[in-house]
DNA sequence: CCCTTAGTACGACGGTCAACGTACCACAAA
DNA sequence: TTTGTGGTACGTTGACCGTCGTACTAAGGG
């Protein structure tokens, strides 16, 4: 009977600053990068192996109430996806920049 | 006989990161965006009057060190500049997107 | 029914952040 | 020389961050 939210805010509410904040993390940042690469919705465990499962629950729900991510149950997993068309249509070419950012320029 | 550090990373070494970092904040970005608006080189002090001067001076390290702003001493006052050519070489697109970003779109 | 798998909740720890006040410095103008 | 003016240094305060471990839940598969 736990709350497992999944809220994310609609388009023309997401925040400018916690989308750069979410994005300022290279951890998150991989995330959203392996996100972006592949359309294909994953379960979040299968990103960023090298951190805990509470530490990537936190990164998750960040970006989740940043609005870059939409998370929804599926079985036994919860599944992500990049929410591209709202983010580009909020702030046009802001996450392509990001993405195309040069490997080593804040990648941990 | 104190430091006064002008020292900002060059080009091929400024972080997203750091960049980000710097955005993520309302007032940080409203000085970038003051600052990108008149071309013209400025004393610190007239940006930001609701806040005080140590943050101001705070807000302005981070700025720099982060690879967003060029400072130097002139007279008495301190100059900044945005290092808009830099940031666009190395992350183009980024900074045209979050000024273009709607205001109240994270702007406090 | 147990057991595994996928994820959350909670608490903790060390680190950082933004903001402030006070004290200080450097320079210029009086 | 004295008095601004513009800015830095330092210390502090309360909040938040990234990370972890442990304990828990929810859903399937045997």
């Amino acid at each position: 009977m736990l709350p497992m939210s999944f809220e994310s805010p609609d388009r023309d509410r997401i925040d400018l600053s916690l989308v750069l904040h979410a994005l300022s993390d290279p951890q998150r940042r991989g995330i959203v990068a392996e996100l972006a690469r592949s359309e294909e919705p994953r379960p979040c465990g299968s990103f960023a192996p090298n951190i805990t499962k509470s530490t990537r629950t936190h990164h998750f729900r960040v970006l989740r109430e940043a609005g870059l991510v939409e998370q929804w149950k599926e079985g036994t997993s919860k599944m992500s996806r990049l929410r591209r068309e709202d983010v580009d249509a909020r702030f046009p070419g802001l996450l392509d920049s990001v993405l195309a950012a040069p490997i080593g320029a804040g990648r941990l």
